[in-house]
DNA sequence: CTGTAGGGCTAGGGTTAC
DNA sequence: TGTAACCCTAGCCCTACA
């Protein structure tokens, strides 16, 4: 059966660790559309640049891959772009939002794509904790508090149930009632139960 | 990320199931809600009820959207003229910027996007329609028929066989042996209808 | 504002070609 | 046999719409 399989080129391989240093762990569509990507990895699908991006940082894990360098004498005449080793940062909390891009349009661009989860998470038991009320606080209060000091998205009562219905179901917090209890006092950070896990986080946003 | 995925249980499963029997489908919140399912779905939303229903029966509901656009198949018929020029194509400036330096911010903002994925099909049906070899003509044969008339990326070879690839998948293409054959004449429109492209306005103060 | 339908994306396991 | 490349699907999120 002919399923001709396209294997990855350098500049390819460069272009998807350049895109990740720029977009992030996890943003494959967005390091695709990239038209500063886009010329070499326009041949490769989404689901590609993730496959690929996997048995990449599996290979040559961690750093120093000082063994079979290659000579990477190519000197761009202007790659303002580093497009060196992982973007490997170590897990910051919960930090606003930062490292702005700049030359994003005039949107504030306080999309949500799943990485504000901790910071949401934060942003919850930061009310539980001030608002301390021995019977818990319902959404309403926490929605109020929250969306008194920190800029939230339009849409940010639905992810707030969401967010509550799933630290819920992890037991970090405690429901009675209509009211929202801290069940750990551990702090939210999350344990992190990694086994090993070897995470390749991204930045943050 | 702190948000693990949470795989539904077997208990869930057959609530879900039992809820769309007594409620109906479509009724998720008040599946949600009902006292007799809420024991067993409280840390799921209506929205993931919904969702849950969707893979539990569907199985064929594709998605899981790769790759490039999957045309909405509009059925407004078209001239054939539309497409970009094929038959001896005065200029058709193939983005051959594939082998230049990374990092050209800004330059353009044509976006390679996917915008000549349609061409890149164009050039393929044009090959085959003017070899019309009863078996179908292998890639050798279609790539020797377009970069003899036609202004190719470098590495025109990989795309040409990606695009091949995916015509078939996409059956506009039927592949037999190592050659390939036209499957049906229809319009092979692929290219998003509304590109939604981002307000790329030109601040300049 | 509350809900639903449907599109879109990703993580991760499975599969295939080499 | 091992592995890179590729496929499939569950779980969510987001937007549009009623």
């Amino acid at each position: 059966m002919g399923n001709p399989k396209q294997k990855w080129t350098q500049e390819e391989e460069e272009a998807l660790r350049a895109g990740v240093a720029k977009h992030g762990t996890g943003k494959w569509k967005d390091i695709q559309r990239d038209p500063e990507f886009n010329k070499f990895l326009f041949s490769r699908s989404n689901i590609d640049l993730k496959d690929k991006w996997r048995n990449m940082i599996g290979g040559a894990s961690g750093q120093g891959q000082r063994d079979k360098s290659r000579a990477k004498a190519k000197a761009s005449s202007d790659a303002p772009s580093t497009l060196p080793s992982l973007p490997n940062a170590p897990n910051v909390p919960v930090s606003d939002e930062a490292t702005a891009e700049p030359a994003t349009d005039g949107a504030q661009r306080i999309a949500d794509d799943g990485k504000n989860t901790p910071r949401y998470n934060a942003m919850i038991f930061e009310a539980l904790q001030t608002l301390k009320d021995p019977n818990g606080s319902d959404t309403a209060a926490i929605f109020n508090y929250i969306e008194k000091r920190q800029e939230v998205p339009q849409n940010f009562r639905r992810l707030l149930s969401s967010r509550l219905r799933r630290l819920v179901a992890q037991e970090k917090l405690e429901k009675v009632q209509n009211c929202f209890k801290i069940k750990e006092i551990a702090s939210f950070e999350t344990k992190t139960p990694a086994p090993k896990e070897q995470d390749v986080r991204p930045k943050q946003l």
